[in-house]
DNA sequence: GAAAAAATGTTATGTTATAACATTATTTTG
DNA sequence: CAAAATAATGTTATAACATAACATTTTTTC
C-alpha cells in the first residue's frame, strides 16, 4: 500500500471516529491536492478534478470539499495566497498543537510547513496579550525564497 | 494644523525627498483612509472615493493609489483579509525596522499594529534559517479577538 | 518647445468565492 | 420498513477582488 493510500485510509478511519463522511468527492479531491505539493489555488485543483474525475464539476464542488478538508485538519488553506495544500502531518499521529509557520517561496511558490518552537509561539501570545487580544488562528505565513531557489544546483 | 494635515505634508516631504509625488488623486485616497481607521477594502475605499471625489471613478484609479502608497510605506495591505490600513508610524521619524504583528479582530474588524520585539523576530528568523529560507516580508498577521471585544463595556 | 517619462483615463477581462435553491443520497426514528 | 430529517451534491447566478492593455494627459528633462 503506497503512502497516499495509507494516508487516505487513516484519514477515512479519523472521519469515522469523528461522525463525519470521507464522500467520494472529498477523496478525490484531496487525492489530487496529495499528488501536487505544491499549493494550488482552487480553480487550479478545480481544473485538475474536471480533468480527471468530472469535465461538468463546478467550482462549488471543489469549495465544499476544500473547505471540509480543511474543517478535518487535512489541508490548510493559505490566506496571502489563496491557496490550498495538504497538510504535512496528514495521516501521522501528530497533530497541530502550538503554531505552525508556513514559508512560502515567492519564486518557485513552495512551502515548507514548520512547528513553530513552543517559545517563540509563546512569546507572539504574551506579546498580543499586552494588548488584550486573544488570537485564535495558529498558523503565520511568511514569504521568502527558499533554499533551493537560493542555490540552484 | 490638525494630525492628519501635518501627516500629509510630512509624507509628502518624504516623497519630495525620495523623488516621488504625492498627487492629487492620492493624497485624497490617504486622506479618506486616514478618516478611516479601521481597515478597508479597495472598493469600499473605491465608493468613498466616488462619493467624496469623482463618482465616475475607476477601480484602477484606486489601485494605483494604494499600490503607490504602500510602496511608500504609507498604508498596509492585509494580506489575510486583502484590506487596506494606513500605516500607523505615518508621519513619525520612526519606520518599520524589525517585523510587524498585525492583531486583526475578527468580530469588530478593528487592527492593532505592533512592533514585535526584536528577540521574537530573531527567533522566527532562525527557525527559517534552519530550512535555508530567507524571509523578504516583515509583517505576520494574527487574527484573533482584541480586548474590546472580549470585554465590551 | 520637443522628446521622454510619469500619471491617469478607460475598457475589458481574469480570478477568487459565495448565495440561493433544487435534487439526490444517507441516516434516523417511529 | 417507510416517513421524516439531515447531509451531500448539482446548478445557476452573481458578488468581490485585481490586473492587462492601450489611450490620453500631465509633468519633467534636455
Amino acid at each position: 500500500m503506497d503512502t497516499h493510500s495509507r494516508q487516505m485510509a487513516q484519514l477515512e478511519e479519523q472521519c469515522r471516529q469523528a461522525g463525519k463522511k470521507l464522500t467520494p468527492i472529498r477523496q478525490q479531491v484531496l487525492q489530487l491536492m496529495l499528488q501536487h505539493p505544491q499549493p494550488q489555488s482552487a480553480y487550479e485543483i478545480l481544473q485538475a478534478y474536471q480533468s480527471r474525475y468530472n469535465p461538468k464539476a463546478q467550482p462549488m464542488t471543489v469549495y465544499r470539499a476544500l473547505n471540509f478538508l480543511e474543517e478535518i485538519d487535512a489541508v490548510h488553506r493559505l490566506a496571502s495566497t489563496r491557496q490550498y495544500v495538504v497538510c504535512d502531518h496528514l495521516g501521522r499521529e501528530h497533530t497541530h498543537h502550538g503554531f505552525t509557520q508556513f514559508l512560502l517561496c515567492d519564486r518557485c511558490g513552495g512551502l515548507q510547513e514548520v512547528e513553530m518552537e513552543q517559545a517563540v509561539w509563546q512569546k507572539l501570545l504574551a506579546e498580543a496579550a499586552i494588548y488584550h487580544f486573544t488570537p485564535n488562528a495558529s498558523a503565520i505565513e511568511i514569504h521568502g525564497v527558499c533554499g533551493q531557489c537560493q542555490n540552484p544546483a
